[in-house]
DNA sequence: GTTTCCCTTTATATTAATTTAATGTTAATT
DNA sequence: AATTAACATTAAATTAATATAAAGGGAAAC
């Protein structure tokens, strides 16, 4: 397991004291720290740094950090750092708004360094299996190859299998009926009897597993949603 | 290396669109992305940022992905990186001369996150056994005297054969179906009958051995693969 | 002109994928 | 608790797809 050290942090904070105080013993855990003294300068900052994690003081002169993540929340083309709201113990209303502008975490203030950097490996860790398994499982499937990826194993599959198994995964959650299989599995032409789709899902829960395709019975078959 | 798999990756696209929405994927997965909007930007950027990696738009105005490929290639004094071109699925097969200009690989547009990933870890596997120690097979195709040469082993093939197995080797793992075999090496237009294409495959393997080609029943053929 | 070799077709065998059919299980409904 | 419709499971039957061997035509080589 790769530690969390050597990740990118971002400081925003009003006080230069306070900014100092906590870059310094950041730093000295060995991350990358650039700090910023409000949002604007924040927002510019982040662009270039792209950082896995952003301390940001809640009260703040020109923009605030509510508004501040809100922001970057929006910011689509942006790989989303976790962001952690640094708040005064009084300012109990912005754990509220915070959380709606899309906030990791508090840390309330005045701040003591051992718990910080606590936090801080807490919140990278987080970060590195957001990437992984989050609700929907983790499948690729190369049509090109005519393979599936599961977890990191490759499957050979045979066509309608394969097919079931792409339509099921194009759309994890979603509930496909009978008809709707058939219709794109088979094409709408082609008859076949009543329990050929039962089979076909059969086989494929033997290779993947039975925890991906689940059964919504009277209406149809879904994939994941673990 | 902050925030790095520790490869450097250049993405290349004239549609600033795809562009972002590609070096937003990659990078969250930790790579360091480089982009440019053409190819000759590209060229000047590979100089100095030294990719493991291009994906390389085809259809680009000013010079197009085959023509940047080429040049990369004859650099003889680069560190080759791997380059996988991005493809519009309509580009017929048969028309892109980018095995000769020296590809590695193929994405098609629409490109799908999670597809794209794994393609990558992929490539930059391949790039670090190199020598095909594992994985691909070790075969050189010699055009100009039809000449093949597998594991040492020198074959002299038949044209038909020959252009066959030039055409499953120039992307290892893809398969090939019917339609895409006959449209490449037997044309359009020609029509021959149900199992000429499997004679020509039977042949093959009585001279390169069983293991080269897999059969995907319903689909198509494909080559290596481990 | 004969021989050789490549390409294709044809006929049949083989294999694997797909479907059916028979029976067991589950879960909703009364 | 009984009923029943919907689905699960297994094995066997069927079909589709490909493998293989053999043979013939035709162009190039000798």
């Amino acid at each position: 397991m790769e530690n969390t050290k050597g990740h990118t942090i971002l400081i925003v904070d009003d006080e230069p004291d306070i900014l100092e105080f906590l870059s310094y013993n950041v730093r000295k855990e060995g991350y990358k720290v650039f700090t910023a003294s409000n949002g604007i300068e924040a927002l510019r900052l982040v662009q270039q740094i792209n950082p896995s994690l952003i301390l940001l003081d809640v009260m703040m002169p020109k923009m605030d950090g509510i508004e501040t993540c809100q922001v970057i929340r929006k910011d689509l083309n942006m790989v989303q750092p976790v962001i952690a709201f640094l708040t005064a113990r009084t300012e109990d209303y912005a754990q509220i708004a915070g959380f709606e502008a899309g906030a990791d975490d508090y840390i309330n203030k005045p701040i003591r360094p051992r718990l910080l950097i606590s936090k801080i490996e807490s919140l990278l860790r987080r970060l590195k299996n957001k990437a992984g398994a989050e609700g929907t499982a983790n499948i690729v499937i190369d049509r090109d190859r005519y393979m599936v990826e599961l977890e990191g194993k490759e499957l050979q599959l045979p066509k309608k299998e394969f097919e079931l198994l792409e339509l099921l995964a194009s759309r994890p959650g979603k509930v496909f009926n009978r008809d709707q299989i058939l219709a794109v599995v088979w094409g709408n032409d082609t008859i076949v009897g009543e329990r050929t789709i039962d089979v076909h899902i059969r086989k494929l829960r033997e290779k993947l597993g039975d925890a991906y395709i689940r059964t919504i019975k009277g209406v149809g078959y879904t994939f994941n949603e673990k």
